[in-house]
DNA sequence: CAAAATACTCAAAACGTTTTGAGTAGCAAA
DNA sequence: TTTGCTACTCAAAACGTTTTGAGTATTTTG
């Protein structure tokens, strides 16, 4: 393992000179910088990260905590987010040091990694509403930055979709449909992106002049999809159309739908949000799901560009990113069937 | 941030003297270590741990990547590891840096992760026989402890249950309940523990003079239980006993055995091996499920001090644990059914 | 009482990097 | 010639800790 003092040994330069030769800086002559670089490369030369960190004050990591809820229904996502974010963090240079919550307390596990002292920042990620984790952070001063929002007016580096406009534009393609009864199978209300959900199909509703109360909020589980829709069938009225929090939801739903002897997308539309799990693909279903399309995938760059960027130096409104999902109209939803 | 030279200034010490109270060096007298510990308090000193690490050329964090499969199916054993082992490192200082392997080449992780040289050693889990990561690491001389045991005789730190024992056990107990068609429903031949799953059953069941065909290696799912048991049942002298890698294949194979029309212990006796995973508990299986137990949560702890250990100097020898499996026997096993 | 041992303390070096402030040489402008 | 650039290079300080080797009182031993 070379180190600086020894390139500049070998070279007959100095430290300095070694240093800022590898590191571009404009005061040195290329053709010492050639020299150096090809020293460097004849002897292995990997940058000391510690020592660079005791100078900089950077650590080169960044923190995530896994909330690990009792039905591990977080797996799914968490393990998508968790891939592409090390990928990406990893192009920068930068480690992601991981860390799982099993307390009741949000804050607690937040709390005994910055003990540690070696965090540059942290990604959060799954907020609730007003995030107790966001003010604390805030508080502190460590840098964030948030996958989805938690709050209307943040003054922090965030990165989501629109969710309030995801349930718009559903409520939006099915009406055009013709359709009138329109249920929610939401996921649960703890969860900012669920809240959004709900809002967003509540004032789009309201505004279609449609009652808006055939809505379900749990966890995103395909039991829950199926009791849920089950449910709603067998009530007076009942939806012809289903807007589903999840792809796991919709096939519940679904299944509820044939259950009760009904054909999708002729009785039935259903559509959903798609994340775009590698496990329950919205193509596969039969017909295929329309969908609300935003690849959970597709966040993770972003986000690990972001939090970075912000540890650079770029101030966080700068940072903060909302999307639109895509629209993908598929089969699954078709005009509703004739009043009798 | 207090520093140890903030404190040496506050009590006129030096910074040696501060540094040697604090780390309970014996040549420094009470008096001034109880000075110099209420000063730290006072001042809320915490040592600098990339200063700490630059001198003493570790970095206290660890390294463990993950594979991802495509059917997901190590998601809930993942988790579980995941969140005994940053418990238990955290408790030695120690930090938990995850990557994701997405890659064909098993290594490729491991030398990128390694490029960073951030890391003091490995956890390795989930190994196939002779994993080729275990030459790698053991070839340039990283530290690592591997969960399991991928070959004969290692000369590195392992940490893990008999496998073979673990089959011996359970043809044991249903051979002296008058058994003598016994199946097997194991993982994915792949992994080291089902070759030693299977190994052990072999062996047991030529000891014994049984017939040891009704074997059946596929992942761990609900479905492949199912699917297997079902066709083994439909055999010409089909088994009457059942022993599954996991609570989920079991759980896959009562119902077969169900479908079948038959019942659990009466006609069919199942048992398996438990992890003791939160998800598919063997005690709430009806009737609840006799099992080898070995909680895959016990193993973090172990797992996480031996690594550690090693990397203050233990020699591997020392550090080759093979620990035996519980077997806990319920209702899900009887007599064998009379012969017709 | 001198010599030796003990108990405690410290200055300085080391880890490998970045950054500061200074310096040298060569050359153009005054 | 002097002054002031430009282009390049370097020694030294800094980050906060651990560790080495030495030192100074104080106490014990002969």
């Amino acid at each position: 393992m070379a180190t600086l003092k020894e390139i500049g040994a070998e070279l007959g330069l100095s430290v300095t000179t070694v240093s800022r030769a590898l590191n571009g800086f404009p005061e040195v002559s290329e053709a010492t910088r050639a020299k150096v670089q090809e020293a460097a490369d004849k002897l292995g030369y990997r940058p000391n990260r510690i020592a660079q960190r005791l100078v900089t004050g950077r650590s080169g990591m960044v923190g995530m905590i896994v909330k690990i809820k009792p039905d591990m229904s977080a797996d799914q996502t968490f393990f998508e987010i968790l891939t592409g974010l090390t990928a990406a963090l990893s192009a920068r240079e930068t480690d992601l040091v991981l860390a799982v919550d099993q307390e009741n307390d949000p804050i607690l596990s937040y709390k005994k990694l910055l003990e540690r002292d070696i965090l540059d920042g942290f990604i959060l990620n799954a907020p609730v509403i007003n995030d107790p984790r966001v003010d604390f952070l805030r508080e502190r001063g460590i840098p964030f930055v948030l996958h989805g929002r938690d709050r209307p007016e943040p003054d922090y580096p965030t990165y989501g979709i629109d969710n309030t406009a995801v349930s718009a534009d559903s409520v939006k393609l099915l009406s055009q449909l013709g359709h009138k009864r329109i249920g929610l199978i939401n996921g649960e209300l703890s969860a900012a992106h669920a809240n959004d959900r709900l809002a967003g199909f509540k004032t789009s509703m309201a505004v279609l002049g449609l009652n808006a109360d055939a809505v379900r909020n749990e966890a995103s589980l395909e039991s829950h999809g199926y009791i849920q829709a089950l449910d709603l069938l067998s009530q007076p009225n009942p939806p012809t159309a289903f807007i589903c929090a999840t792809t796991l939801i919709a096939s519940g739903v679904m299944r509820a739908v044939r259950d009760r002897g009904l054909t999708v997308p002729d009785d039935v539309s259903i559509m959903a949000h798609d994340d775009a799990l590698p496990l329950t693909r919205a193509i596969n279903f039969e017909p295929a799901l329309t969908v609300t399309r935003a690849p959970l995938r597709d966040a993770c760059e972003p986000l690990a560009n972001i939090l970075i960027d912000h540890l650079n130096g770029t101030p966080a409104r700068d940072l903060q990113v909302v999307l639109n999902a895509e629209l993908i109209v598929r089969g699954s939803t078709g005009p509703a069937p004739k009043e009798e």
